[in-house]
DNA sequence: CGGGTTTGACCTGCGC
DNA sequence: GCGCAGGTCAAACCCG
């Protein structure tokens, strides 16, 4: 355990790497699918924060408790409280942590030896990545490429839909995912990511994977 | 049958 | 100390 330490995969999920990441980018990018568009097909997932992208595909919702939301408050709530500044998407982004440390705090709490149900609020050290993001989307769920298991769902205060907790379903990957449709724009998702893969995308690989074979291959390899 | 979802119970932090 | 609310667990269920 010591000294070992994890590579921490693309796409850490920070704010520099939310402008570039591909698959936050729709018409930039053909991974970028909403994760039902089977279904609805006509709809279109669109990202609309944070305000540093194209003007005419995403608007900033000053009007949401980031605070609350990336705290985990008890008063967390989308439901346009009173907020007096817009704050960052990012808190406790702690890039610089290092992988020990994030499955350290994973493994926080889960003692081999009690055996209880239910985890609480459990308060992460400060060192766990975590940032949200919104899109608007028919969908509540964004393809990104990796694979998650939905482990829960609870009614918030506040809010008409309720939120769903999703974990990466890699098994040495502890990143986690909250996703929330606000009662107050129903047209909203608002997706919060806690941790950072240690493993690939699995979508992107089984794209480049024969591209990198191709190449291989044509390079003599 | 394996993997994912649903859902009620449980745990815990926080405010009063 | 108590109650509320968010987060998690895990059994039951569903689906391909």
């Amino acid at each position: 355990m010591e000294g070992h330490q994890e590579p921490n995969y693309p796409p850490p999920l920070t704010p520099s790497s939310l402008i570039s990441l591909p698959f936050l980018l729709p018409p930039q990018n053909p991974l970028f699918t909403p994760s039902s568009a089977s279904t609805a097909p006509s709809s279109s997932s669109q990202l609309i924060s944070p305000p540093l992208l194209e003007p005419q595909q995403h608007q900033v919702l000053p009007d949401i408790d980031w605070v609350s939301l990336l705290s985990g408050s008890p008063a967390a709530g989308f439901g346009g409280q009173e907020i007096n500044n817009y704050k960052p998407l990012v808190e406790n982004n702690n890039v610089g942590a290092s992988a020990e440390n994030i499955n350290e705090a994973d493994r926080e709490g889960k003692s081999a030896n009690s055996k209880r149900k239910g985890g609480g609020r459990t308060r992460k050290p400060a060192s766990r990545p975590r940032f949200a993001f919104q899109t608007r989307s028919a969908d509540d769920i964004l393809d990104d490429g990796y694979r998650w298991r939905k482990y829960g769902q609870k009614a918030v205060k506040n809010n008409l839909y309720p939120r769903s907790y999703y974990r990466c379903t890699h098994h040495t990957c502890n990143v986690k995912k909250q996703v929330q449709r606000l009662s107050k724009d129903t047209s909203i998702v608002v997706t919060t990511y806690e941790g950072t893969h240690n493993h690939p995308c699995e979508k992107l690989m089984e794209t480049l994977t024969p591209l990198l074979k191709q190449m291989q291959f044509l390079s003599g390899f």
